[in-house]
DNA sequence: GTCCCGAGCTAAAACGTTTTTACTCCGTCC
DNA sequence: GGACGGAGTAAAAACGTTTTAGCTCGGGAC
């Protein structure tokens, strides 16, 4: 109806004598305002040089005046961004994945972007919805935290030419940026420092198969009781899943043989969760920690130097997890999206607490075979301070 | 340059010869491929009732065919909504915190919007800087957690039109939707079932003043201490900040009384990050848990449970807080913005663990003044399940 | 035969920006 | 005195939808 609306008509005026919220002010009535142009306006609110000082100063002056904010919406319609990336996490519950949320709000609030929390179950549809809804939703990029997309969202996600960084598993066959930690050292760390203490027979919690990361710290293990010559039962591998439940009921099952030789006299589990449930099985079996089975766990989550528990543990940078994927994705998104992937190594530390110790003399008592070969690799461990 | 194109000229064809991704389809695209007009395909993936069934089948086909999906900044733009939520949150970190967005994420995923995370770090000019995004972006809804907005933030926000859900902190002078637990009942649970162990001197920790819950606790503690008549030294009284170190000192505090009847027997504190800040300086202290001090906490998060830590609290069901909050929030989006503001008010519950027993003999045999005054409160709390 | 109506569709406006292009001065250079 | 150029601004196109208003066509009522 208002067609061929007058210059000095302001665009909101008038019309609304209704009830409800009074309509924000749009450029159109900045301008109106201003006795300028929407394009200057535009131009003088992005500081593009083409403007003269006085009018810039006049449009800020009253652009505050009014209240004026642009429409996210229509700039973002308009030049095809929308200021939010994704982030693709599979349970915000597990005490790990906070820690790495709070390093990426970190950076990504420094350059004044969103964060949409996606939290995926780890339900394949769920993951493939989040992505679709993203996608359109036109996200400047997107952080996939310890999970892989089908090989169908990875496609879309790269055929929209949306930045990807992958944290914690690799995306086999996709090229893209990554974040991950030093597994097979970590674990190497947990063995080599075990191992100085005296320890021969060494039991392990592993994760999830089919996840690179459970893959490589299995791997390291076996490399340290292959390397070390320790004692390599099949037994003294155990399968969990991430959950401190299942720390419990796998360490049940190391402890249950027999003979009291075959059960180990340490235990490194996966990731801490699962080590705080050996702690707690350990403690419902009477078994003492560290006197007579130490732990190891791996991410020294928050509580794990709670008094009580005292997890030793080997830490994972977990705030410099996030705040390294997000700077790989801003980058990416900054800069030349043609470069090749680039990959962020982050290093575990050892974190010596109360839950290892020197095995009991009694478990030390009988010898097994003398592996005559790492005279090197004694102990390269010292007690290091908690502050990663 | 395309100025005037031809009907049957496909939108995205021809002159992307150059590089990058393809463009992905417009809506004028799959109008093109089925021969109809824009508006029918809109109406047609609708479901409008004004579309012959064979066209919307052709469209619906066609759609899935090509991969269209509707471009949300451009519906949002249009239709003044973006199927996003914000969710203000203090620390992310804060274990009590993921279990509540758990909940949002669960039912606003439902409808499938999408949350934006804010992590405010409690600073005000992040809070305002969030407030304002939010509202740039045109979200759907916001919900805040456990913090008050500034008054100038309230009101752009209810200026804006957008529904708010508080939790946890009522915005004094502001009506809105309010999701919170009946703190003065969980602390008298807490207070009545210490009493009916026979505690008579209870220490407690409270939160940081200028927020209601924290108010709300401390009052119900100081009732239930006039009720039954207990000890009500000041000095039982210390200042906490709801994280584990001031838990930690506040019980030093607590403990640092030279005679030892002026110690508490028994400690409640304002929530469990606290109550577990206690644990580890009695145990630093050499004090022995429950037998020589009996804690309580509040929230009841998730590794209150663990064996080691066994923690006697009051149940705050988080889940079901964010479920609430969220579902307030949709009904509100949907519904009448003018209904009355309306309140979810949770209950909690005890939940009896290892860290509470009755006091030591050592600690009853001096018994100071008997309240003659309450006979029937003595005890109906019995020992519940943890589950809640 | 005319009128009306509904079914099904299209044209065009609208959402609120940014960006490209074009225009208007005005001073300077030749 | 006209061409040129740059500074400052304005007009209009573009982004990709939804929605409103209007069009066309055929059939039924009168």
């Amino acid at each position: 109806m208002s067609r061929n609306r007058l210059p000095q008509e302001e665009a909101n005026g008038g019309t609304d004598a209704g009830q409800g919220s009074p309509a924000r002010p749009t450029i159109l009535d900045l301008a109106a305002l201003c006795g300028v142009s929407p394009a200057t306006v535009s131009n003088a609110l992005a500081g593009k040089p083409n403007v003269k000082a006085q009018t810039r100063d006049l449009v800020l002056r009253k652009a505050r005046e009014i209240g004026y904010h642009a429409s996210s919406t229509a700039r973002g319609l308009r030049m095809g961004r929308s200021w939010s990336i994704g982030l693709v996490v599979g349970d915000i519950a597990n005490p790990f994945v906070p820690d790495v949320v709070r390093g990426v709000e970190d950076v990504v609030w420094r350059e004044r972007k969103n964060l949409i929390l996606c939290n995926t179950d780890f339900q394949a549809e769920k993951k493939t919805a989040y992505v679709r809804s993203l996608l359109d939703k036109q996200i400047d990029g997107m952080i996939v935290l310890s999970q892989i997309l089908d090989d169908q969202d990875m496609e879309r996600v790269e055929a929209a030419g949306i930045p990807l960084v992958t944290v914690n598993r690799r995306a086999p066959g996709h090229s893209c940026d990554y974040v991950g930690i030093d597994n097979q050292a970590g674990v190497r760390m947990a063995m080599d420092y075990l191992v100085s203490l005296g320890h021969r027979r060494i039991g392990f919690i592993k994760g999830l198969f089919r996840s690179s990361s459970a893959d490589d710290r299995l791997a390291a293990y076996q490399e340290a009781v292959a390397a070390h010559g320790l004692d390599s039962d099949p037994s003294l591998v155990v399968q969990g899943d991430y959950s401190m439940e299942s720390g419990d009921s796998a360490t049940r099952n190391l402890m249950a043989a027999q003979r009291p030789t075959a059960r180990p006299t340490a235990i490194v589990a996966a990731n801490d969760l699962m080590a705080l449930g050996a702690l707690g099985a350990l403690h419902d079996l009477g078994i003492k920690v560290p006197s007579d089975v130490s732990v190891v766990g791996f991410d020294n989550i928050q509580l794990a130097e709670h008094p009580l528990l005292n997890l030793t543990t080997i830490n994972h940078p977990k705030r410099e997890t996030g705040d390294s994927a997000a700077r790989l994705l801003l980058q990416r998104i900054a800069g030349d999206r043609g470069d090749p992937p680039r990959s962020v190594i982050l290093k575990p530390s050892l974190i010596v607490r109360g839950t290892s110790a020197p095995p009991s003399a009694a478990a030390v008592a009988k010898p097994r075979r003398r592996s005559a070969s790492q005279p090197e690799k004694n102990q390269a461990e010292k007690k290091q301070a908690a502050g990663t």
